[in-house]
DNA sequence: GATGAATGAGTCTTCATTCAT
DNA sequence: GATGAATGAAGACTCATTCAT
């Protein structure tokens, strides 16, 4: 077998019982077990157990960063509101694609050690920090209301998460994504109060 | 010692070490000496280390839920943005002064087991619950813009629970809390969007 | 209370328990319980878990030499087979009246450790002895067949310990002990064989 | 190391342990330093401490049971009483053979707990009962004398296992072991009394 | 590369005993 | 005398990792 396919085999496996059982539920032997092999060839293509659960984490952490592209403002541009509604159709996607991933992201790779969750916090940071930074140019260009952009990206972040945590566990289907993601995207931009009040 | 006290102590001692280490890599050995207890008096108080855990998690949920008073509305009854306002203030405070239950809550309480697992989500989606039916009446009374209120209900949720991350990580004061509030409400009642822009 | 009663009660519970449940599986929490004291009060009357059981034990192989008297051959004696028989009925009784007892010495006296193994062991010799010599007292008055003593003795005692064992567990009435000791009596005197076979 | 070799070493230490030192007295300790293994090593051949307690057990009543052939009569077969002799045979040269197996049956395997004692109380019951039918089928063709088979079937299955007690205890030879048992079937079959007192 | 038997550090839990009140 | 909270030594069991084949 080809060491590519095998060391894909083993991670496929360990998706599947890691997002099941979680970190410190699954051992090695449910690992071997699922993916047919020994235990010693294990450590032939993993160090150790954490190092498979790293693996793991940081393809999902990439992908996800491969679904969020920087808003680009400028002519040949398409319109900033349907490249946030391309971003999060990509993300929803993914996890509804993968919901084993999002268990993995959001219950099981918390709380491992104080390493991992740096590691973790670090990327939600950097998450709410982009969200930031687009909340600056948006207050900028009187595009976004005036804020305090901090507090704002975490609350974007959240919905993200919430709803994300909210369609994997529900089982949503893809074809329900883009109604979700102009649900999403509502509140994101109008907020709850009725307009009518407004004016 | 009154064995009340004791109890307390330990709980005291265990939420630190909790919140520190997290479950896992928290041993009997680190509670007792944070404790400073013997190993046999820590199982007079609690049956075993998971018990010890649950206790300090339901008494958090316990006190998150009296955090939160159902919006009431009525000619006596506070204008229900001041409700809300109330409510969203007595949660961030709760965990801005337990910086330590807020770790254990999102980081250490997820993944633990299946049981576990079930309990928290199934408190988030209670509270999710009543969010969605506090706006389907505030549809109703036209207060709300017309939305899907499920969806909606976890993108508010999904807001608090990462603006509580992130004020307890950033160990914001307790005299930043109303400005936060505002700055959540403001999110969640107008959006992101320019108001000059929707006229 | 006055201290001998009281040390007695100790002792009835600690029958019942380590007759139900053992030894080891008897803990002293068990034994307060049964005995309604607190748990210093037992070191007050006891010095530990051993030494309770000891003493029931003692006690028992006390009761149980009481019951036996050596045969007394004399013309103002009464027949040597009646004393026998009286021997066989004093023992029956005792056990009948106390299964517990039986439970305690056959079952959970055995194994404990060394030196209670050597206690044990060494009142069976002993009783093995007695046998012995009344055996060869037996043979040199021609009352007895010609035959091994010691091998015999062993068999004689455990016949009586066997049937022991079995009146007791069969919860046998106390009503029946005279036909059982005739039945053991035969046995012994005249063994199996049909003795129409022997002339 | 072959797999069965290795469980069988770990058992043949266990039955040194187990036979001196008794179940409760006998740690995991003991038994792998006696084995020469790891700790884990152990986990992999044995469940628990009591399992391979168990197991040396149930061997040890398997052999017994192999010892003792049912008496058939008939025109060719050996005569009964030679096949009652060759069972008496077979049993004391197994335990003279093995003293350790008689000391954990008689000692250590008895008061364990309700279930082991339950095993064991019903392995000597059957074996009473297959006495029992013996002796009726004897007092029918007349071989045995008139007597309660049921009393009379505790009282051989006693003196059997106080001679193993014995003999394994006074370290008899296996030379010796034609001699005893001529001595307990005379003991069986004829009992004490002088017959010249009988005629 | 693949195997799986062997390893042993690490942890939870129990329970007989003590002693301050 | 009586109490029962506190103690801590002891022991069973797990499981990630190694390494000889």
């Amino acid at each position: 077998m080809l060491k590519k396919n095998r060391r894909e085999e083993i991670l496929t496996a360990a998706i599947t019982v890691f997002s099941q059982k979680g970190y410190h539920d699954t051992s090695i032997s449910d690992l071997i077990e699922k993916a047919g092999i020994a235990r010693g060839t294990f450590y032939l293509y993993f160090e150790n157990k954490r190092q498979i659960f790293d693996s793991i984490l940081n393809n999902l952490l990439l992908e996800i960063d491969h679904c969020i592209k920087t808003i680009e403002i400028g002519a040949e541009q398409p319109n900033p509101l349907d490249q946030l509604r391309a971003n999060l159709t990509r993300i929803f996607t993914l996890f509804v694609e993968n919901p084993e991933l999002s268990k993995i992201l959001l219950r099981h790779a918390t709380g491992l050690d104080e390493e991992s969750d740096q590691k973790i916090t670090e990327f939600y940071s950097n998450s709410a920090y982009k969200i930031e930074e687009a909340l600056r140019l948006g207050i900028r260009m009187n595009l976004v209301r005036e804020c305090d952009p901090r507090i704002t990206s975490y609350c974007i972040l959240g919905s993200i998460r919430e709803v994300i945590e909210h369609i994997t566990l529900s089982r949503r289907d893809i074809s329900e994504i883009d109604a979700i993601v102009e649900e999403v995207l509502g509140f994101g931009l109008y907020g709850l109060m009725n307009p009518k009040l407004l004016s």
